[in-house]
DNA sequence: ATGTGC
């Protein structure tokens, strides 16, 4: 079962090769330390990356970051580009939550100043933003035409209808909305799912975080995203919940006879694909634009209740607590993008699945604003331990298609988490370390306990060192709303 | 991740 038939060759300290061989077309090349190496093969995340490799028209490398594990089809932490021409698109490669993806708010507020609030304001949101498996808003529901409008438009449906403003646009990944999105590729089961879970949490992984800087790692950097230490922060990491899903369920199928359709050898049924310019591959794109854009739609509503929550909590007015966005990034998703390759420009198609863009500075689509420091990326930890500020790099663009780590990566399963955690009260033992948490279930709660991922800091230091990401501030947690 | 199996 474990047979290992794969050579490994060391690059340096933080990068691995898988040798081409058998019906690859490239390389593999795996960012990691020796120990997390180690911790890697024991799935079958390295076996994911050489299935990757041996699809049509990739280039370059099959790419694993630092955080990659077992994951459908595709791994997750897997970055992998297509040829436009000869190449392929796979919903395996963005993932079952589609734009799922990390905002940071930044306030105008400091630590002290909440000191003692922090009860009200995470009851403020939780009461505010719908968490949970299956999670709904019962004061917005949306007509079939106006979540179309929402799959359009994205972000900018959320801001033209009151929840929040232009200037968040302007620091969203695509300005919040991808282009080519056609609503009419999305089934109506999928919107059915999506009529009331707009602004709503949904489960898992999935939190709204009020931390704090603990640290800054570059003080030019970290003002120009205008991060101070002790500032408060918000995180927020959702995607396009069961609309998403359903957009990927619904396409699976269609790739599955796609690839027959089309002869695509196929390692895995799990890597099911079409060629980008193929009926079925322009259809996927569209489709799976639109539920990217719903992803950052529901972002977008829930900055806006955070932004009310904060008001309500601390009685204080939108000018006192200067909730702004820093940055909003994707890391489940495909996108149409210009590369080097071999020294020559060329339109590709890349697919970041627990991955995130890491655009360096003064590249076209980096914010005007960030232009000399590179594109914000936001790498959350898990719930006990803290988060990490970095921005992009000319390496990153060069080597990885543009592209970083997204989060710690389990190191045990859902299932095992649950044992580890039983008896235990793992609100209580967060509360005991100053973190108050509150969780639709308490099952979610035992999932994503802190031991059940690697340490963030480690993840971190790998894509540092290697240069594919710069570290610029450390966030540390104080409260958290979970599903 | 997911109305957590059709």
């Amino acid at each position: 079962m474990n047979e290992r038939n794969y050579k490994i060759q060391k690059i340096d300290d933080y990068r691995w090769r898988i040798l081409r061989e058998g019906k690859m077309h490239v390389d593999g090349i795996v960012y990691a330390d020796e120990s997390m190496m180690k911790e890697i093969q024991k799935d079958e995340s390295l076996q994911q990356v050489i299935n990757v490799a041996c699809l049509p028209g990739i280039v370059g490398h099959s790419l694993g970051m630092p955080d990659i594990h077992w994951g459908y089809g595709f791994p997750i932490g897997g970055v992998a580009a297509f040829d436009m021409e000869d190449g392929v698109v796979s919903p395996g490669g963005v993932g079952y939550d589609i734009n799922c993806g990390v905002r940071l708010l930044k306030t105008g507020l400091c630590r002290v100043e909440i000191s003692g609030k922090l009860e009200s304001i995470v009851d403020s949101l939780f009461v505010n933003i719908p968490s949970g498996v299956g999670s709904h808003r019962k004061d917005l529901k949306l007509s079939q035409h106006e979540v179309k409008n929402v799959l359009k438009n994205g972000a900018q449906w959320a801001v033209s209808h009151g929840y929040g403003s232009k200037e968040d646009l302007e620091h969203i990944e695509e300005k919040g909305c991808i282009f080519g999105a056609d609503p009419e590729l999305v089934s109506t089961r999928a919107i059915e799912r999506g009529l009331a879970q707009l602004g709503t949490l949904g489960s898992g992984n999935h939190f709204v975080e009020v931390g704090y800087v603990s640290e800054i790692f570059d003080e030019k950097i970290a003002r120009t995203l205008g991060l101070e230490k002790d500032g408060i922060t918000i995180m927020i990491h959702t995607g396009s919940r069961g609309l998403g899903y359903q957009v990927c369920d619904d396409f699976i199928k269609v790739m599955i006879r796609a690839s027959g359709k089309y002869n695509i050898e196929l390692p895995d049924r799990q890597l099911c694909c079409a060629p980008i310019n193929s009926p079925e591959g322009r259809d996927y794109f569209a489709a799976m634009a639109c539920a990217a854009n719903y992803a950052f739609a529901n972002r977008q509503m829930i900055t806006h209740w955070v932004r009310e929550s904060f008001e309500r909590a601390l009685h204080v007015s939108p000018k006192e607590s200067r909730i702004s966005l820093v940055y909003d990034a994707c890391h489940n998703i495909a996108k149409f993008e210009d590369h080097l390759v071999n020294g020559q420009k060329k339109r590709l198609c890349v697919h970041r699945k627990g991955a995130t863009r890491a655009f360096p500075p003064n590249h076209p689509d980096t914010p005007a604003a960030y232009k000399a420091v590179g594109q914000p990326v936001f790498i959350p930890g898990d719930m006990g331990r803290c988060s990490y500020v970095l921005v992009g790099t000319e390496k990153a663009y060069s080597d990885t298609f543009g592209s970083t780590c997204h989060g710690a990566g389990r190191v045990m399963s859902r299932n095992q988490a649950t044992k580890v955690a039983k008896g235990r009260s793992i609100a209580q033992e967060l509360k005991e370390k100053g973190i108050l948490v509150r969780a639709d279930s308490r099952a979610t709660l035992e999932e994503e306990l802190s031991d059940a991922y690697k340490d963030v800091t480690k993840v971190v230091d790998v894509v540092q060192h290697a240069g594919i990401s710069k570290k610029v501030a450390q966030l540390k947690p104080l409260c958290v709303i979970k599903g």
